[in-house]
DNA sequence: TCTGCCTTAAGTGAATACACTTTATCAGTT
DNA sequence: AACTGATAAAGTGTATTCACTTAAGGCAGA
């Protein structure tokens, strides 16, 4: 990892998170770990660090710890941070825990019922998915729209849960290297035709205050992302 | 929040954690947000962290940041860090996450099979659960014994699972003031007995190497707790 | 040549100093 | 009396420095 972070953004008017330099090198460094620009178990080096992104020691260890507490880094005393590793093994648990707890999270959301705004945001999401899938087929392009119809969903249930620790596990489910949603390159028409339908059931048992019946769903929604890329990842081998 | 931590604890000869003030302070700092002396939504000074403990702010900013990791701690840019507010409905939802994830673990568990050790410990919990309620009643002092049992089961049940995203999650939820095990001084004999008979279940679907029928004894396990917690709860006011 | 120790460089841990932001206080005004 | 503005105090953000630990390299002895 000799220079992937050293394109001095220029950020200077007021780039993102302004004001607070540990925030945006926390962002920095988390956007190159999840890229794979850092590989995992490598060694994260302060010095090094804080000369490429110009800024002291003090930030770059206030990031570091941060993405610890994220889960993406790994701390041991005297020897500094490292990427943490995530078997195989662990990327596809990740997919059971994030059902489990996205599971969960619809049926809070079932039972407290949702805003005005949320509805409204899960309903374009599902109008959307509705037009792009009309066709019949997938062109250049729609599979990346389709990514972010997705997210707009799951982020609305989420909202929805009204539980801030649910929320922040999902999250953090989501920034398993590899697990990530961006990394949907896997699928095809067929399989986004699927999972837009489940996502109708969803939302139809949240409406209908069934709990249980959209717990259930949304589990076997994320169990059969998890079968598609394990099927995706082991006939790669 | 005067001086609730001033103890100037002597930790000389090596105390936990020497060589890392850090992690000391963390420590610290943690046991007194858990033991609730200084109370949620309570802004912490880091200067006045660090006279207390006597140590620079340096290590206090670190143990807080990574507190804040944890889940334990609120930050705001330029304002420092709180204690997060823990509402009664959070409290209660924290019980149904982790009812999932523990559901979640002791199916890995099931699938992935005991290590001889796990087995040993964890029958040497059930056995000690055993002789300590063959009696039919509880003693003084009981109540506390069995809590270390209960907490040796399910940590070696959260070994088991061969996880760590999974038990970091899960030790968080067991973290959420009043949640915490070391909280259940509201059982009466009857509940823990029936607990307890849960355990030995669930160690059997365990070594029958039935996974879903693991989760679902453990989610009802976990599930029943909040019942009884939340009935405690609500007849107390 | 290999092993073990010693030296030294590299890197993290902690303390201190200073800059900047926020918040509280107090005039002065309406 | 309430509000606005300036000003001072308090508190956080960052940089720099030094102390300490760890890792690496070389040298001596077997």
């Amino acid at each position: 990892m000799t220079d992937q972070l050293d394109r001095t953004s220029p950020e200077s008017t007021s780039g993102p998170r302004a004001g607070n330099r540990a925030l945006s090198v926390m962002d920095r460094v988390r956007e190159a770990v999840l890229e794979g620009s850092i590989s995992a178990g490598e060694r994260l080096n302060e010095v090094q660090l804080s000369k490429t992104l110009s800024v002291s020691r003090t930030p770059v260890r206030a990031a570091l710890q941060a993405l610890a507490g994220e889960g993406l880094l790994d701390y041991a005393p005297n020897r500094g941070f490292t990427v943490r590793e995530f078997p195989l093994p662990a990327i596809v648990d990740a997919y059971d825990i994030r059902a489990s707890l996205e599971g969960v999270a619809v049926r809070f959301a079932a039972e407290r019922g949702l805003g005005a705004q949320e509805r409204e945001i899960i309903e374009r999401s599902l109008a959307a998915g509705d037009k792009l899938l009309e066709r019949g087929s997938f062109e250049a392009g729609d599979l990346t729209i389709y990514r972010d119809i997705n997210g707009d969903f799951h982020d609305a249930l989420l909202a929805a849960a009204r539980n801030r620790m649910l929320s922040e596990m999902i999250r953090i489910c989501h920034h398993v290297p590899v697990s990530s949603s961006r990394n949907i390159v896997v699928f095809e028409y067929h399989d986004v035709r699927r999972r837009h339908d489940d996502h109708h059931r969803i939302y139809e048992a949240i409406v209908a205050r069934e709990p249980w019946r959209a717990e259930m769903l949304m589990r076997e929604h994320v169990a059969s992302i998890k079968t598609s890329l394990v099927g995706y990842l082991s006939e790669r081998r």
